[in-house]
DNA sequence: CTATTAGATGTTTTT
DNA sequence: CATCTAATAG
């Protein structure tokens, strides 16, 4: 490439930037610090490779999050058009998906049946506490880990590639005296899940690499792509690297970026080690480094690199920019939450006062819980706001009955999924669920048949027939292949009544299921519907003060991991107190530095403006209930030298006078008439 | 057998 | 607060 007339996807990187982008060696690693170009490098890299001749579908883009897969590959595809370029599709998406794509296309090589059905981490959790208690660990008295901590060990177990006894050893002591009942129930679930035809999100990565590792299917597989490219590779654990390494050593090129800084995921058994071994497990890899920062100012920069220079095991890495001049970082210590809630407020009205719209400002916080307060303050000063992290769509109970639903539609060996189906309806519970259950078996141990209707509605109670008749009607009339939206449509209706029975905001939820038909619309068949929900699962719909419109101005709400990788022109901070950030679940010296690294990610995130609220005083519950307390300590990452850096706002002048709320349009009912209905 | 209640308890982050 | 358990009412 003639370095005195770029390529025009090549013009705008700086020289580290496009040396890193046209690099050929077979393995390149390039560690891109915050804020560095990571995406526009990467984006180039694929755009020059098409136009080296790289056919398109021969190349592999593994990343995080599917939104992250889809901005790639877009902006890829949009400067290699400009250039010329056209045709062809890039294969892009997160390990997971991919790793269904895999599934779906070695489906006999592993086992599965057709249309087999992936669970989330609820569904598995649900078939784990089946378990637990069938094999008497419910109400033995003494205390035995809950389904969503099996689920946690499980998991771990997995993607570590650790022995049982060493994980329980290293995160999970307390369970220590369990080992022989968990190894049971571990097992159990394998068999049930094998019995039921279905997989879970971990399972995916083991099939994938089982597949990449095989002598016939894995060099098929590996002679597909040209090149393999993954982003945030410091997030990677133990099995997606197995996977990329098998690729690579049959023969594909491998492009992994990342920054060891910004190793989060910890507790999904990623590590920062992969990242930072790169050179070693590639032998003959090119490490390219960007160190110049495009998206924060001086003094956001020096309070980052203040804070990252507090771990000592990381890569003396430090961000520089020219950009000069911007406000300095702001912290600022409310007397409480309340008080940090109404400072937040009026920090994000005064920037919106001046110009800046609300869909630049962000609220970031640890954990979903630490938003709670503010978000009724948002809602009572009408200011529209979006939540991600936290609560999720699928979470919601009646968005679970209903993909319940679907699962058996297309899968009636799925047990877990008419275990919660059937308890759906009036009066019936665990012991009801399990003899109506039985009554569908065509044969003992055979898979339920909603056909076989009149046996099963005899062992409902009169007061559940008529719902339970029509779900199962609506069952038996769908077929596995049918339109995904028409079958959707079906099966709300008929769960739908059941629904606005079963909870006591029933019609707002029936009204939500209705919004999952128009999802089911872009799918092929209900079983991959159904997988894309649990692969990508739209973040909570709930959250809105106001009614949604995309094309609304709102105020971005997200726990820090569900930042990564996004920025904003102004950050907020909030719940910066120690026990919190890092979280004391997370206290020893591993969790300090990840909880580090997950404040720095924070601190990156931000452009221009950046605040960090330390809260003096916080309430151990959420609210109203007590008036427990505890006295703020400062986060232990704010230590003096990044104090120093920061403008200090004291708590007098933190707190905003007394709330005044608006008097003017209030009614107040007195009638008693609804007493008297 | 299920629904309802009271009382205890735990408690992140995500594909 | 949400979720689970145990005890009791229907």
């Amino acid at each position: 490439m003639d370095a005195n007339a770029p390529a025009p996807w090549l013009e705008h990187l700086n020289g580290e930037q496009r040396t890193a982008a046209c690099e050929s060696a077979p393995a390149l690693l390039i560690l891109a610090g915050a804020g560095t170009g990571k995406t526009t490098t990467l984006t180039a890299r694929v755009a020059d490779l098409l136009a080296r001749g790289v056919q398109a579908e021969r190349i592999l883009l593994l990343t995080f999050t599917r939104r992250a897969a889809r901005e790639l590959v877009e902006r890829a595809r949009a400067s290699a058009e400009r250039a010329g370029w056209a045709g062809g599709r890039i294969l892009g998406g997160t390990f997971h998906s991919i790793a269904h794509r895999m599934a779906r296309a070695h489906r006999a090589a592993l086992g599965l049946p057709e249309g087999f059905g992936v669970l989330d981490a609820g569904d598995a959790a649900d078939l784990l506490a089946m378990i637990r208690e069938e094999l008497g660990h419910a109400g033995e008295g003494r205390r035995f880990p809950r389904a969503p901590t099996l689920l946690d060990i499980y998991s771990r177990t997995v993607n570590s590639q650790l022995a049982l006894d060493d994980v329980l050893a290293s995160s999970f002591p307390w369970c220590e005296g369990h080992r022989e009942a968990l190894a049971l129930i571990f097992r159990e679930y394998g068999a049930r899940k094998r019995r039921m035809g279905v997989i879970d999100l971990d399972d995916l990565l083991l099939g994938w690499r089982a597949l990449a590792r095989d002598e016939v299917i894995g060099r098929a597989m590996a002679a597909s792509f040209d090149h393999v490219l993954v982003d945030e590779y410091q997030d990677v654990n133990g099995l997606q690297v197995d996977v990329v390494a098998a690729l690579h050593g049959a023969g594909c090129a491998l492009t992994a970026v990342g920054d060891d800084m910004q190793a989060i995921y910890g507790f999904r058994a990623a590590s920062a080690r992969y990242i930072l071994e790169f050179p070693s497990a590639f032998p003959g890899a090119v490490v390219r480094r960007l160190e110049r920062n495009y998206r924060s100012t001086a003094p956001i920069l020096a309070v980052a690199n203040a804070v990252a220079a507090q771990d000592a095991a990381a890569h003396a890495k430090t961000l520089w920019t020219d950009r000069d001049g911007g406000s300095p970082v702001e912290l600022v210590e409310p007397r409480d939450e309340v008080a940090q809630a109404h400072a937040v407020c009026e920090r994000v009205l005064e920037s919106r006062e001046q110009g800046m719209e609300l869909k630049e400002q962000a609220v970031l916080f640890r954990t979903g819980h630490d938003a709670d307060l503010l978000e009724l303050e948002l809602a009572r000063r009408d200011i529209p706001f979006v939540k991600y992290g936290g609560l999720r769509y699928l979470d919601a109970a009646h968005v679970k009955d209903l993909v319940a639903a679907l699962r058996v539609a297309c899968n009636p060996a799925d047990e877990v999924s008419w275990f919660r189906l059937l308890q759906l309806l009036e009066g019936v519970g665990p012991v009801r669920a399990r003899r109506v259950l039985e009554a569908l078996r065509p044969e003992p141990g055979g898979a339920p048949d909603a056909a076989l209707a009149p046996a099963a509605l005899a062992q409902l109670p009169a007061a559940a027939r008529t719902h339970g008749a029509a779900i199962l009607a609506a069952l038996a009339a769908t077929r596995p292949d049918e339109e995904p939206a028409a079958a959707t449509e079906r099966l709300v209706a008929a769960v739908a009544p059941a629904v606005a029975l079963r909870y006591p905001d029933g019609a707002v939820r029936v009204g939500d299921l209705d919004q999952l038909v128009g999802g089911a619309r872009g799918a092929r068949t209900i079983a991959e519907f159904v997988t894309e929900l649990v692969l990508d699962a739209p973040s909570s719909s709930a959250a809105f003060a106001v009614p949604p419109h995309l094309d609304e101005d709102f105020l971005v709400l997200s726990t820090v991991h569900s930042a990564k990788g996004l920025e904003w022109e102004a950050v907020h901070i909030i719940c910066a107190y120690d026990g919190n950030f890092p979280a004391d679940m997370n206290a020893d010296d591993d969790g300090v530095d990840e909880e580090r690294r997950l404040f720095y990610v924070a601190l990156t995130r931000a452009r221009r403006r950046l605040h960090v609220y330390v809260p003096a005083r916080f309430y151990h519950r959420a609210r109203g209930v007590d008036d427990a307390h505890g006295l703020g300590q400062a986060s232990r990452f704010l230590a003096p030298d990044v104090v120093a850096l920061m403008a200090r706002t004291r708590p007098s002048e933190a707190d905003p006078p007394a709330p005044v709320p608006a008097m003017g349009d209030r009614r107040v009912a007195i009638s008693a008439d609804e007493l008297f209905v």
